[in-house]
DNA sequence: GCCTAATGCCTCGCATCACGACATACCTTG
DNA sequence: CAAGGTATGTCGTGATGCGAGGCATTAGGC
C-alpha cells in the first residue's frame, strides 16, 4: 500500500507557525482598528487617511490610487471616500491637467487625526519589531 | 504666536513608511484570499482551517478557542464555523469532559485543502522575509 | 479635425459577514 | 439544589466590498 498523497508534506510545527503568524496580523490589525476607533474612524477610514497622507509628492493621490494602496476596487474606494468627506477630514480637488481625475486632500482635522493615529502606530511597531524578527525564523 | 499643535511631529518619511507597510500587509493578505479562492474558500474560511490544524495537542480547538485566534466574537465563530462544516471540510465532536464545549476536527479533504494551501504560504513567506526586513529598518 | 476606444469617477442593487441581543444547555460553587 | 458563570447557537441589523452600468473626459487612429 504506498502513499495515498505524496503531497507537500507540511510539518506539525510549521502550522503552527502558520497560524501564529496569522495570529500576530490579526492583532496588530485589531489593535489598529482599536486605535483608529478611539479617533471617531473605522480601521479602513484610518488606512485611507494614511494612503492620502503618505502618498509621495505635492499633488494628493487620485480615487484610483488610494485603491490601488488599500487593493478595493475604485468604486469601492469612492464609497469610503464619501464617507470620510462627509466626516470633513477629507476633501476632493479636480485635478487641472486632467478633468476626470479627483485628487484627494486632508483637512486640517484630517491631518491631526492621522498625526495622533502614526505616532501611535510608529511607538506600537517599534514595540513589535522582536516578535516579527522570531516569525521570521524557520 | 506659539504653534498652535506642539503634536508627534511625524516626519514625511515615516507617513511614507507606514503607508508601505500596510500596503505590503494588505497585498499579503490578498495574495492569500487568492490562493484561498482557487480551493474554494473564502480568506477567513483558510484561516478557520489553519486555527483548527494550527491548535496544538491531540483535541481540536473548542469554538471560544478559534474565535481568539481570529480575533472574532465566538458567535461570529459559530457561523463561520457553520459554513466551513457545510463544505465538509470541518466537524464537530462534543467534549466529553465538558458537554458545553464542541471540539472542531478537519476532516480528510480539510486536511488536503489546509496542507495544499499551508505549503504554497511557507513558499510566499520565505519570498517575502527579505522585504519584511525592508519594513522593519527604521 | 473627428470618431472610436480607453480611462476615471460615480450610482445602484446585491451578497457577505461581523456584531449585539438574546436563548439554551451545561458546569460550578455555595 | 439554587445561582451564577460559561459555551454554543439563533436572529435581526448595519457596514462594506463587489459587479454591472452610466457619464464625462482624454488619447489614439485616420
Amino acid at each position: 500500500m504506498n502513499t495515498p498523497a505524496p503531497g507537500p508534506s507540511v510539518r506539525e510545527h510549521e502550522y503552527e507557525r502558520l497560524l501564529a503568524i496569522r495570529t500576530r496580523l490579526r492583532a496588530f490589525e485589531h489593535w489598529s482598528a482599536d486605535r483608529a476607533a478611539e479617533h471617531g474612524l473605522t480601521g479602513n477610514q484610518h488606512q485611507l487617511l494614511l494612503a492620502v497622507r503618505g502618498h509621495p509628492g505635492g499633488d494628493g493621490p487620485t480615487v484610483r490610487q488610494v485603491s490601488e494602496y488599500l487593493f478595493i476596487r475604485p468604486n469601492t474606494a469612492v464609497e469610503l471616500v464619501n464617507r470620510v468627506v462627509a466626516l470633513d477630514l477629507l476633501a476632493r480637488h479636480g485635478d487641472p491637467d486632467d478633468h476626470r481625475a479627483v485628487r484627494l486632500r486632508l483637512t486640517a482635522e484630517g491631518e491631526r487625526r492621522i498625526q495622533d493615529l502614526s505616532a501611535a502606530h510608529l511607538e506600537e511597531l517599534a514595540r513589535l519589531a522582536p516578535l516579527l524578527e522570531d516569525l521570521g525564523a524557520t
